[in-house]
DNA sequence: ACCCAGGAATTGT
DNA sequence: ACAATTCATGGG
């Protein structure tokens, strides 16, 4: 299992070979990686298909109000995050109610599949990235950047690439070792994992974290010049 | 009214 | 294989 205070240096060390990443090292120097509980995950980025980050929020606190289970810290109250059990019993109303719109279908599956035992975090980390991918691709609801996602901030699957826009505009604008594909708004199934793989096979076994560096960076900067 | 938002599944060609 | 369409919702 993988371990931050072992593994930090040699991971930084391994990504700050690109020397675009090592600039972007150095101006955040407190950015990481989380290890979020796969099924907080799970629904989290199965919400987050098509919408915004402020709504995802919303959506997320909604979820948690309506089936997470209260509880007192500091005199304050909180609510925890649903299990899959919760969600898997949830009534289909309740969840419309959230604010999740068509996304209710999505995290039933996702939710049924943890609870009925179809998906096992213990076997996903065991595997690799392909093959924890491939179960990750039989949810619906589940597609090839929301298991990407999945798999880099809660299954130690710390090659995974995930790729959309942003991050796609920051290799295409700086590495000329992408045949450069032309994109649109969106990207193609087929440029998706053109770009997801070759960044991967580039950045190596710690792809992911060059990933959220270059991501951060871009967001960082959106709009200002660099 | 219109456009967009950290997409994915389904249908049409 | 690949393109087009649909899916709810709220903010700007």
């Amino acid at each position: 299992m993988f371990r931050l205070d072992d593994d930090a240096r040699t991971i930084f060390g391994e990504i700050s070979r690109d020397s675009l990443v090592r600039r972007i090292v150095r101006l955040y120097p407190g950015l990481r990686l989380m290890r979020q509980e796969p099924h907080q995950c799970i629904f989290s980025f199965v919400c987050a298909s098509n919408t915004n980050i402020p709504m995802i929020r919303r959506m997320l606190h909604n979820l948690t109000r309506k089936f997470g289970r209260p509880v007192k810290v500091d005199g304050l109250e909180f609510f925890t995050f649903p299990s899959a059990n919760d969600i898997d019993r949830a009534d289909i109303d309740e969840l419309r109610s959230c604010g999740l719109g068509y996304r209710v279908r999505a995290i039933k599956s996702a939710a049924h599949a943890i609870a009925s035992g179809q998906l096992d975090f213990d076997v996903l980390k065991a595997a690799s990235y392909e093959e924890a991918k491939k179960e990750l691709l039989q949810i619906y609801g589940i597609g090839n950047k929301i298991a990407d996602c999945i798999l880099l901030f809660s299954l130690e699957k710390l090659d995974a690439f995930p790729m959309d826009v942003w991050i796609a505009r920051a290799l295409l604008e700086n590495y000329s070792w992408l045949h450069q594909e032309e994109f649109g708004d969106k990207l193609t199934l087929h440029q998706y994992e053109e770009l997801s793989n070759s960044a991967r096979r580039y950045f190596g076994k710690y792809a992911g974290y060059a990933q959220q560096y270059l991501y951060y960076h871009m967001r960082q900067t959106a709009g200002k010049k660099w």
